[in-house]
Formats: C-alpha cells, structure tokens, sequence
DNA sequence: GACTCATTTAGCAATCCTGCTAATCGTTGT
DNA sequence: ACAACGATTAGCAGGATTGCTAAATGAGTC
C-alpha cells in the first residue's frame, strides 16, 4: 500500500476527474455500475454509438484513473467498476463541499 | 425554476463534470469554500499562478456550469459558490453508485 | 469629462482530446 | 499451422482547451 502522499493523491484526483468529464465514460460506469459491476469489453462497446476502438480507448481512460480494473478471461477481458475508489476519491472531495462545518 | 427535464439535466451534468476537470477551476471552489463563500475576482486571482485573464475564463466556465454565480458590487465583482448545485448534481450523480441497492 | 481601478474580451499559438480507419496482438478452435 | 474472434494500438484529422499579451468595458473618483 502506497503512503498517503499528498501530491499523489491531488495527481489521482485530477485523472479521476478528467476521466468524468467525458459523458460517454460516465455513461460506461452507469452501465457497469447497473450490470453488476462486471462485463467485458465487448458488451460494453456494443452499447455505445462509437466505434470499438474509441470506446477501447475510454475505457483505458477509465483503467489509468484507476476507476475500473481489467481481469483477461479467456481471449475477452473483464472490466470490473471500482467501487469503492470512485466513491472514495470524488465523495472525499465533494465532502469538503458539505453544509455543516 | 425549470422543469425536470431529463435531457436539461444531462446536460447540465455534463457541464459541471467538465467544468470540474481542471485542478484550477476544483482549487476556485476549494478557496471559496474556505474563504466563506464569497470573494472578489481579484482576491481569487492573486491567489493563482496564471495571470488574471486566465483565471476570469476558469470563472466563466465555472459560471456557466452553474457551479457560482456573480454579484456586482460596486466596481468588483464578488463570486458567490453554489454549494447546493455543486453537492446536488456530483453528490446526485455519486449516489448511484452507493454500495446499497 | 478625464482618470483610475477591477475585470473581462479579443486574438493567437501550443497543446490536448476525440473520433475515425487500418494494422496488430493474443487466445481459441479446427 | 491456420483461420476466426476479441480487443488493443498506431496514425491521422478536426475541434476544443488553456495559456499568454494587448485592448476594451464599466463603475467609482477628482
């Protein structure tokens, strides 16, 4: 487990964040999110209007914010929604937003 | 108030989430935050290592996100955070992925 | 009105993002 | 080995973002 570093911790905030900002990736996590957390990379791609390859590239967005992680089964490859980190990350920042205090 | 329409509140998401992607225009709402809610464009300026043009675009990008909303007060122009749209849209969005349901 | 201060707008260059198509890699099955 | 399948990588064009400097606006002051 790394140290609670600061800069690495702003520097994970800020991809999580940018990875956000893209509708389609948000949308990837709700799908996820309401599949059961799990699906491959096809049946991810083939729900959105894009081509495989940009959702591919979404999705790696997604795997370097650390907001998903991938696990090969077989020649697909899984991609498991984190949780707990999406959760983590944007709810600690946003929590600093909250009206009491 | 508007109506709840959907397709206006994705829209909306999408530009909050986009406006929240630069780690300068997330430390504008942070100072705010700290600093009561409230300060001068140029209070908020002095404080950033970009020159004030730079900054007056981030708040315009944050005022067209809804994120704060401006109050001309004699020849300043005082910043006002939107905690309630800030914590309504992220937290609403943030609360699909609760660990329950 | 002329002048100053606070802030924004205009305009430009560099960079990043997103979409595509074509080519590649790794696994499974014959 | 070969072909088929799932998925990613490479390369490119169009558009958005971000930073700057210089010029303009708008409100207060003399």
């Amino acid at each position: 487990m790394a140290a609670p570093d600061p800069k690495r911790r702003v520097e994970e905030a800020d991809r999580v964040f940018a990875a956000l900002a893209h509708p389609s990736r948000r949308q990837i996590l709700l799908t996820l999110r309401f599949r059961g957390g799990r699906m491959s990379a096809g049946e991810i791609a083939v729900r959105f209007g894009c081509t495989w390859p940009t959702t591919s590239r979404h999705l790696a967005v997604l795997r370097e914010a650390g907001l998903v992680t991938v696990e090969p089964r077989g020649r697909e490859r899984d991609y498991v929604l984190a949780t707990e980190r999406l959760n983590g990350i944007v709810g600690e920042w946003l929590g600093w937003f909250e009206p009491e205090g």
